[in-house]
DNA sequence: GTTTACGCATCCCCG
DNA sequence: ATGCGTAAAC
């Protein structure tokens, strides 16, 4: 006789828990659980490193969406938008393809496609052009020259430093002026100036249907503050926000997060206090602090069991975490207790550096470890210069993330404000980069070029028209490729071979050294291009995401050998390996030389967490012993501050042997 | 008066 | 390697 067993149900939540297929309370622990059950009210989620964050947004994607939640009115807002659309593509794994019509991006671009469609109220066009930094920057230095600000022979700051000034302002929601007082009292005699050129830049804009970033933020900001149909309007479209990376966010963001969930309140940050490193753009930690005053009766909830790393890693983390001076209180455990203790290496100078590193990779390799498991982090881009040489001796691939993004080099910016004027003709920023490309055309000849075709219904007659000179030719050429353009429109890989024909020569001249491999970026470019049905997508996304390959990795190419990879601490936000070497763990390099206040200090030291929390099984910190700077004019070579504070126990000092040569 | 060529300092992290 | 200021060349 065959005997059935009776399953005794837990409890009453068992039953309602039935209607639904994936079995929550199993595959989640229990404090991932009350976050994925918790779907109406205000909620924060303090997520550790490794805690199974992303998982836990995923399963309460798919929690919402099972339990009838019409999934357009779900909106996951994260750090970048490969973060969300990873996320979804989990969810829809998880459960269904519902998951995928949830509304997921950037703040950045939430901004955009809501102001597209709602921005009428506050004088926008759908057609406005995004801004990325540095376009503003240009704007700035035309508008300088234009005050004459340029000649005063007390120097007044360049673009770099004025751009990043106002948009502090924006981002931490200051007046100009208080800010200046404030963090930037060096620049003080030249308060009135600043707030001069302010205005001018924001009316320049203005005029001219140009949002930078941060004016994407400021203008959603103000359709949702000033416009309390609209605002209501999009609450109700949104009825369950989730925020991902919640410390990275900055007071406006916040803002704009309370005003989205002003209808129904249902608004979940999840982030980690310990892991805020942008405040340099911004960013507030103390917004993770603040939520639940944001959202009086907020439920919080902490994530501590950590996945990733082993517990000797754990101890080392918690105890670089734990010297911080403000922080909301957690201690991450881990049940792999096995495993190495983390390792520091004083080398005797940075090419000794480079020289454990590389060989200690190798021996990984023949343990097994495959490449793309290893990483090696730094502080800043041009730390790892000396061992990318090094690892090119051994024959070790590897790809660099962070640093310099080939869609900042020269070249590339040419084609984009090509495809710029192409699309619109106002825009008098590209206008003069193109035209002072041409032989015999500086600034003075672009700028009366420009009168002719600024509001011109036909710029390319205009163009035509112009008094016979001798740069008449290539204007000529300009003029057809402009007439032309309109055909290109719905079709970017077109119109991007038909540029890069009319760029040739032009790169020829202007580069005559290395033009082969900056030809080798804009075909790069062109296969990116070519994803593309329209152009004016193309832009929009070149401004708000573009691509994040640094130069060297186009160079790499396509092999596709296994990597290494080499990444800015910066860059490695979120990702993970087998094997994590951080070198360069000297003062004066990390942290940086420049810091000049305790708050950067603090970020420094956050940044060493994230660092550290990105090693699954072994961690190595290296830096030089004896190292002359130049620009500093220091030597360096005392260990980073951050590794003082680990008791002596929980870290295993190396000291690095030259083999004896073999004389036999 | 303009443009260009050249030498000089500067350079973190980023949507 | 880029971005600036200055001096030579058109």
């Amino acid at each position: 006789m065959e005997t059935n067993k009776y399953v005794l149900r837990r409890d009453r939540s068992a039953d309602r828990e039935a209607r639904y297929r994936i079995a929550y309370a199993e595959e989640l622990n229990p404090a991932q659980h009350q976050a994925v059950v918790s779907t109406d009210g205000p909620l924060l989620v303090v997520a550790g490193a490794g805690t199974g964050k992303t998982r836990t947004l995923v399963y309460r994607v798919a929690r919402l969406v099972e339990s009838g939640v019409d999934p357009t009115q779900i909106l996951l807002l994260t750090f970048t938008r490969k973060a969300s659309a990873e996320m979804l593509r989990r969810a829809s794994n998880l459960l269904d393809g519902r998951c995928d019509q949830v509304s997921g991006g950037t703040f950045h671009s939430f901004a955009n496609l809501t102001l597209r469609r709602y921005g009428k109220v506050l004088g926008l066009h759908s057609s406005f052009t995004i801004l990325d930094r540095g376009d503003s920057e240009d704007v700035i230095n035309l508008l300088r020259a234009h005050m004459g600000l340029d000649k005063k022979e007390r120097r007044f700051p360049r673009k770099q430093a004025i751009a990043e000034i106002f948009s502090m302002a924006v981002n931490k929601s200051r007046p100009l002026a208080e800010l200046i007082e404030v963090e930037y009292s060096h620049l003080i005699d030249h308060l009135a100036e600043l707030i001069e050129l302010q205005q001018r830049f924001t009316a320049f804009k203005a005029e001219r249907q140009l949002l930078d970033y941060d004016d994407l933020l400021i203008k959603l900001w103000q359709l949702l503050d000033l416009h309390s149909e609209t605002r209501s309007q999009l609450s109700l479209r949104y009825r369950y926000i989730m925020v991902d990376e919640y410390q990275d966010t900055n007071a406006l963001q916040a803002e704009i997060v309370r005003l989205l969930g002003s209808e129904h309140r249902n608004v979940m940050a999840v982030g980690d206090d310990a892991q805020s490193i942008y405040s340099f753009r911004g960013a507030d930690f103390r917004n993770i602090m603040d939520f639940p005053a944001l959202f009086p009766g907020a439920q919080v909830i902490a994530l501590e069991e950590n996945y990733r790393s082993t517990q000797p890693i754990l101890d080392v983390t918690n105890s670089i975490i734990g010297a911080a001076r403000e922080r909301h209180e957690k201690q991450l455990f881990s049940r792999r207790s096995e495993g190495r203790p983390p390792i520091l290496v004083p080398a005797e100078n940075e090419h000794f550096q480079s020289r454990f590193v590389c060989q200690r990779i190798l021996e990984l390799r023949e343990e097994g470890v495959p490449l793309e498991q290893i990483a090696v982090l730094f502080r800043s881009s041009f730390h790892s210069f000396a061992l990318e040489i090094e690892l090119a001796h051994h024959d070790l691939p590897f790809i660099k993330r962070g640093g310099f993004k080939f869609i900042e080099a020269a070249h590339i910016k040419d084609l984009l404000a090509h495809v710029r004027i192409l699309l619109n003709p106002q825009d008098s920023i590209s206008w003069h980069r193109v035209l002072t490309l041409l032989e015999g055309i500086g600034p003075r000849a672009s700028e009366e070029i420009l009168q002719h075709v600024q509001g011109a219904a036909d710029p390319a007659a205009q163009l035509e028209q112009l008094p016979a000179r001798k740069y008449s030719h290539d204007l000529r050429l300009l003029a057809g490729l402009l007439r032309q353009s309109q055909q290109w429109l719905q079709s970017p890989e077109q119109l991007v071979a038909e540029l890069l024909q009319y760029y040739e020569p032009i790169l020829k001249r202007a580069y005559p050294e290395d033009h082969p491999k900056r030809r080798k970026d804009l075909d790069h470019f062109a296969t990116i291009a070519a994803r593309y049905q329209r152009a004016d997508q193309l832009l929009a996304d070149m401004a708000l995401e573009p691509p994040t390959d640094s130069v060297s990795d186009v160079l790499a190419g396509d092999r596709d050998d296994e990597l290494l990879t080499l990444s800015t601490i910066h860059s490695a936000k979120g990702l993970e390996w087998h094997t994590v070497f951080i070198i360069w763990t000297a003062e004066g390099r990390f942290p940086s030389a420049y810091i000049n206040s305790e708050e950067e200090m603090e970020e420094e030291r956050r940044l060493m967490y994230v660092a550290a929390t990105r090693a699954k099984q072994e961690l190595y910190f290296s830096y030089p012993v004896y190292i002359f700077d130049r620009s500093l004019g220091t030597i360096l070579g005392k260990a980073s501050r951050f590794l003082e504070d680990i008791p002596e126990q929980l870290l295993r000092r190396l000291v690095l042997v030259e083999e004896p040569a073999d004389y036999s």
